[in-house]
DNA sequence: CAGCAAAAAATTTGATCATATTCTGTCCCT
DNA sequence: AGGGACAGAATATGATCAAATTTTTTGCTG
């Protein structure tokens, strides 16, 4: 229909630009999953004015969305900061996300292609690489990507949303089990996962998927403990 | 310490009131919970400005929340409406809601109290009130404050706040639902779970929890099949 | 001559910014 | 140590610019 722009002769915009403040949520919500952010951390308007050269309307607009998805909390006065998490926030974060990832992991596999197992193979040697690299915040990112690729297929954008939610609330602390065990101690089930996948064992996925959620959530749990007793 | 204010001669406000954007959050999360915003409805930015008497900003910053909270969906162009929920949606609430509430019903049973038993029955006689009177409004919100009142002695506010967000989702379909049917066949098992919380089966009560979701989930798909048939 | 269609103007709405006001936290002075 | 002033940051408003929808006008065809 119309969804070729007139694009006349004037256009050095091919590609509609998105608007500023979704490009500011775009950008702070990749520093937060991505660890560039520390649990803790104090969050300003103005910081951010600067660091990302942007008005403060389209910034404001971009905090309340991060703090409407659990990835930054406001803290009764006027201040906004990086979510620590509790004990009890990394058991739900367990609950919630078992039920969730095993289901999406399910759905996902119930649709699989060679296609999608040969992406998934390509993001998981990828991963292998940013861990043999030391590089942390692409082995968060290439994780990220592993499970995002795999429920994408799901067709469950409900389910997909809250995912992504659950994941903005334990990115920061992520980064912080990295700093910890370093890279090279992380364990996932990516290869026992597509096993699964490869011969179509769809419950065989599902509690891979499980169990590496539970691993990384326990790996989180650990250094929380840590730091709660260090202070 | 601080808590109480100067307070001098001057001051008409001894509590301090929330700010803007949060009280124009609030009352439009009331609207859309509540039922007075129909699916499809279109929300304009410059309309809530002029219907609520607060500046653009505020209002944004709400709107944005509420995106992100899904009660709201952005159309792509720079519209915003309230979402018409697809079977598809409703499939994967029902998925959600039953494993979610039926946790928080369990984990709150834990910490049943008979003040909780007395404040559950209190708010389903008000129910049966509202229904009594073809109160739809009051009805939703009785629901809503039952469900809410049982949640918060679960002792986790990670799932509460999933929960939150899926009761934003399909609020105003319910709405649609209650103009359907009528208010008095709208079934629930308040009775059943008030039942299991007093004899203290933990596992009963999350069962009846669970039948209550999917009842009115169901409710829900069937006034959904009968709008996509008529159009 | 009437009706449809396409194009252009006008109105409505959203996005962004600059500015003024209010509040919180800190530091200094008594 | 307690109270008050100062500084910094957040909230909120209004104005301005850009985009999209709607309406109007114009031209063409049956």
């Amino acid at each position: 229909m119309n969804l070729i722009k007139k694009s006349a002769a004037k256009a050095p915009k091919p590609a509609a630009e998105p608007p500023v403040h979704e490009q500011v949520y775009q950008k702070l919500r990749g520093q937060i999953l991505f660890g560039e952010m520390a649990p803790g951390q104090a969050v300003t308007i103005q910081g951010l004015t600067d660091s990302l050269g942007a008005g403060m309307t389209p910034v404001r607009e971009a905090i309340r969305r991060l703090i409407s998805d659990g990835a930054l909390v406001f803290q009764g006065n006027r201040r906004v900061s990086v979510p620590v998490l509790s004990a009890a926030d990394v058991e739900q974060l367990i609950f919630v996300r078992q039920a969730l990832e095993s289901e999406l992991t399910r759905r996902a596999a119930r649709h699989v292609t060679p296609g999608l197992i040969a992406e998934l193979e390509a993001i998981d040697s990828a991963l292998d690489s940013a861990i043999a690299a030391g590089d942390v915040s692409g082995y968060l990112q290439q994780n990220y990507n592993f499970h995002t690729a795999l429920y994408a297929r799901a067709q469950a954008p409900v389910m997909l949303d809250l995912s992504d939610r659950m994941w903005l609330r334990f990115g920061p602390s992520l980064r912080v089990v990295c700093g910890r065990f370093g890279t090279q101690n992380l364990p996932d089930r990516h290869k026992e996962l597509l096993d699964a996948l490869r011969i179509g064992d769809i419950e065989a996925a599902a509690g891979a998927m499980a169990e590496d959620v539970v691993q990384g959530m326990q790996m989180v749990d650990a250094v929380l403990e840590e730091r709660s007793v260090q202070v």
